[in-house]
RNA sequence: GGGAGUAUGGCGGAACUGGUAGACGCGCCGGAUUCAAAAUCCGGUCACUUCGGUGGUGUGGGUUCGAUUCCCUCUACUCCUACCA
């Protein structure tokens, strides 16, 4: 036996060791119960970071504890292969994308092996592979067909820097999320899937989702943005000579119609445009204005139009056309009531409309009632307003609604801030959207038999536009049907297309068909999925959408794809900086301690900035293949489970990697000195201390484990380990209970650092492979005969005895007033009474 | 502007439904071992203290025999979202 732990050899024996007994190759098994481990899947940028080793070592442990309870577990990995970097590669190093793509899809996949992680790679997927994305042209056009993709010309986000179209969703603060430009508005014929028709499935189906986040859900629900309210008509009276006899209002405040004094539209609206018309100015100020952020400046133009207030006889409201309003949500139209809106308080105030409160706060007198500065959004009672008078808030919108109805002059609607899907991107490096534009004008789906329609390869790639457009003997080509000239679609996929069903495909990756119904039927839901909370949104809602989309084209039957959710925080990592305000990696930053000051490398001041999530362009990332390399396998993966609960940010830091090694070796010392010891010789009379510590632990990891606090988990096995290591060096426990106690410490190991965990237990002569063995098991814990009770006085714990478990309170209570603290702390007050609570506290109060 | 969350030693963090605050780890201090160092092991480590105690979980208050835990107030930080009618 080795005296030191040789990290290098050992991680790799075991490596193959696993593999060559397909450990972790699972089968279909109808007479076991199973389990579906699920990372989110990487992008194959070039090399593993310190992120994706947290994500994998988290669902490791979840695995590698599934498997030794018994449930037949699959754990997948595969490759989000699509996306632009690969094309700027392409630019930049004059390779193909494929080419860069799959080399790196080669060494991520053996860094990724040399964490240990028990994944089935003969499901290995990897998504721009044409066996794979040829089943998502195949779903598309089922979509098509099913009326759930259409195409039509909108105003798109477009990304000047990509060259791309962007979702709403990949829109981040008017900024693109990958580039980071700024976003332009722009008209273009795109692909959309309905996305908005499930919005109230979307919705509802969150309830159902227990065991995930209550944040992620809530971020979902805000995003789905449902608003309940009215669809309030506003009749025209004036100019006569227009197309528009009316306009639409949406709003959720219908019991404020007393107070609306304006109209406002957008832009963009169609009466806006029929103005823009007839009239210069007003063609004017919407060119002007489509530029002006409206952030910055709300603007209006008073048009000539004026509608009739539906329930007021004789009372017109002015229409403006304003910069505010937007053309995408509700109906492009709002009436302004200044009194309970800021925005149109604002408004009014710009350009002098009338005011006119009509809810009263609580407790305010209607006769002497004055508004204050800004618009009243609070509770209260309805005044001003006619037949609402005297009404709640929440009685008056349904009086208005219902007056509204009878008058054919509105109905309840509701709005939901969900928008479709945008599809098409204008890159090449993405899945081919399966269409045909033929010479007589019809748009035809690509025949199912001729899928997949592949990307053509590409030599020499350029910077600007969409390589596809360029490429005549691929873009041109003849409709199946009638043999007529056709243009090829040449937008491909977002590739959130392809992430939306990757989980799908797992289940059956090699088979002709898609998805194989009795396989996705056993494996589906994934019941632990695991991944980075920046997806609460994009990915999530996507995935949740094409489900139900699939479901509804009969490809599958369930509703949800994500039966667990757990996301975990960031990786972060102090950064630095020089005086210049320039990032310092770490290892050019150094303590000096004669001037008690950083510096770096050039001997110049360096300061400290702020602990960010790892990135290269803040220089503060860690590679984790140097970390292995160094340290092993079980070292990072360690460090990464130990102390930050996995929901929280997790701080790499040198001295934590340090201590996590150590912790490696303190355990493996174990093992040689133990072998040291002689068995004849000891007495044991302290085993019963070490089998309650033992059994306590497995309870304590196992709970944790469930919990997903690994890092109490990780305190607990600690515990252990300290005792062990106590009673080997005081020799008074036999040798058989410290190896049986090892042996179950190896397995309770196995899921956190599965290398040194499976070296253990051959070395203590355990059957086959730690990881086939069941997962210990707990006894309930020993009942003891005696208990330590708390004696407090006032609520203050003074001392701690111990007593017979059969002890009566007034037993404890003689006992304690005996004891000189307590008996000084009463002196001559007065005892006004006891407060018992059997095997835990005595509290004496004093008057 | 709207929504959500967090706050505990020098640091990361424990504390089950209110019941011994600070488990476990890091760091630090002292010691052992060593020619020396690394490594390892042992002990200590919330603050103040007249060594009897006293105070202490962001602030201020409340409920309770008893509050890190429940309620209210304020403060700071983080995240999401944003003209959504």
């Amino acid at each position: 036996m080795l005296t030191r732990y040789h990290h290098k050899k050992v991680e790799k024996y075991w490596q193959e060791k696993w593999a060559e007994a397909k450990i972790f190759e699972t089968k279909k098994n109808i007479s076991k119960k199973k389990y579906y481990v699920l990372e989110m899947f990487p992008y194959p940028s070039g090399k593993i970071h310190m992120g994706h080793v947290r994500n994998y070592a988290l669902g490791d442990v979840v695995a590698r504890y599934k498997k030794m309870c018994g449930y037949n577990v699959m754990h997948p990995m595969g490759w989000d292969a699509f996306g632009l970097p690969a094309e700027n590669a392409a630019i930049v190093e004059k390779k193909p994308p494929s080419e860069w793509t799959y080399q790196n899809i080669k060494t991520m996949r053996h860094q990724l092996q040399s964490m240990g992680l028990s994944i089935d790679w003969t499901r290995e997927i990897a998504t721009c592979h044409p066996e794979y994305y040829k089943h998502e042209q195949s779903f598309f056009i089922d979509l098509l067909n099913s009326g759930l993709a259409y195409k039509k010309k909108s105003l798109v986000n477009w990304d000047p820097v990509d060259k791309t179209v962007l979702a709403n969703e990949q829109v981040i603060n008017g900024k693109g999320w990958r580039s980071g430009a700024d976003i332009e508005q722009k008209y273009l014929s795109q692909w959309f899937l309905k996305t908005s028709s499930y919005a109230e499935e979307l919705l509802a189906d969150l309830d159902k989702l227990n065991d995930w986040p209550a944040k992620v859900k809530l971020m979902q629900s805000n995003w789905i943005g449902k608003s309940t309210g009215a669809e309030i008509k506003f009749d025209i009276l004036n100019p006569d000579n227009l197309s528009n006899k009316s306009i639409n209002v949406f709003t959720t405040r219908q019991d404020t119609i007393f107070g609306a004094t304006f109209c406002a539209i957008s832009l963009n609206h169609p009466l806006a445009k029929e103005l823009a018309l007839m009239d210069k100015n007003v063609y004017k100020f919407i060119k002007e204005n489509s530029k002006i952020n409206p952030e910055k400046e709300k603007n209006g133009f008073r048009t000539a139009v004026l509608v009739k207030h539906p329930f007021i006889e004789n009372k017109k409201l002015p229409v403006f056309i304003a910069n505010f309003i937007l053309m995408e949500y509700g109906s492009g139209a709002i009436f302004g009531c200044p009194a309970h809106d800021q925005r149109d308080l604002d408004f009014a105030k710009k350009y002098k409309l009338d005011i006119l409160p009509v809810i009263l706060p609580k407790n305010e007198n209607p006769k002497n009632y004055k508004m204050g500065l800004k618009a009243y959004t609070g509770d209260g009672i309805l005044f001003n307003s006619n037949f609402l008078n005297g009404m709640e808030i929440e009685g008056a919108k349904k009086s208005v609604l219902n007056k509204l109805i009878s008058k054919n002059a509105g109905k309840e609607k509701i709005y939901y801030r969900l928008r479709d899907w945008g599809l098409s991107r204008q890159r090449y490096w993405g899945c081919p959207i399966p269409v045909l534009y033929r010479e007589d004008g019809e748009i035809i789906p690509v025949a199912k038999k001729d899928l997949p329609v592949k990307l053509p390869s590409i030599n020499n790639f350029v910077s600007s536009g969409n390589p596809l457009d360029q490429i005549n003997e691929w873009k041109l080509t003849k409709c199946p049907i009638t043999g007529m000239k056709a243009i090829r679609e040449t937008d491909t996929f977002d590739t959130f297309f392809e992430s939306s069903w990757y989980f799908l495909r797992y289940c059956n990756p090699r088979s002709k068909e898609a998805l194989v119904k009795e396989d996705v039927d056993y494996w589906l839901p994934v019941d632990q999925y695991i991944g980075g909370i920046e997806h609460a949104i994009l990915h999530l809602l996507y995935s949740r959408f094409f489900v139900k989309a699939l479901r509804d084209t009969n490809h599958l039957k369930f509703n949800e794809p994500f039966k667990g959710l757990f996301t975990q925080g960031m990786v972060t990592h102090q950064t630095y900086k020089n005086i210049n305000n320039g990032w310092l990696s770490p290892d050019e930053v150094s303590f000096d301690e004669n001037k008690k000051k950083y510096k770096d490398n050039k001997n110049r001041e360096a300061l400290i900035g702020k602990i960010e999530k790892m990135s290269k362009s803040k220089k503060n990332v860690v590679d984790p293949t140097k970390i292995i390399e160094i340290y092993g396998a079980d070292t990072a993966r360690w460090f990464m489970l130990s102390d930050s609960p996995p929901s929280r940010d997790l701080e790499w830091t040198d001295s934590g990697v340090g201590g996590s090694h150590k912790f490696i070796n303190k355990i493996w010392n174990l093992l040689v000195e133990i072998n040291s010891i002689d068995s004849s010789s000891l007495s044991p009379k302290e085993n019963y201390i070490l089998n309650e510590k033992t059994n306590e632990t497995i309870i304590n990891v196992t709970n944790n484990i469930d919990e997903f606090h690994y890092n109490k988990s990780i305190a607990n096995l600690h515990e252990l380990t300290n005792l062990l290591q106590k009673l080997i060096a005081k020799k008074t426990v036999s040798k058989d209970c410290l190896l049986n106690s090892l042996k179950k410490l190896a397995l309770l190991l196995q899921p956190f650092v599965p290398h040194l965990s499976e070296e253990i237990w051959k070395e203590l002569k355990g059957s086959g492979l730690a990881i086939s063995n069941q997962w210990p098991e707990s006894k309930n814990k020993l009942s003891k005969d005696y208990c330590y009770i708390a004696i407090q006085i006032n609520g203050k714990t003074k001392e701690v005895l111990k007593f017979d478990k059969k002890s009566t309170e007034e037993d404890i209570k003689s006992i304690a007033l005996e004891k000189q603290k307590v008996k000084k702390m009463i002196m001559n007050r007065k005892i006004k009474k006891f407060i018992f609570v059997p095997e835990k506290i005595l509290n004496v109060v004093l008057l």
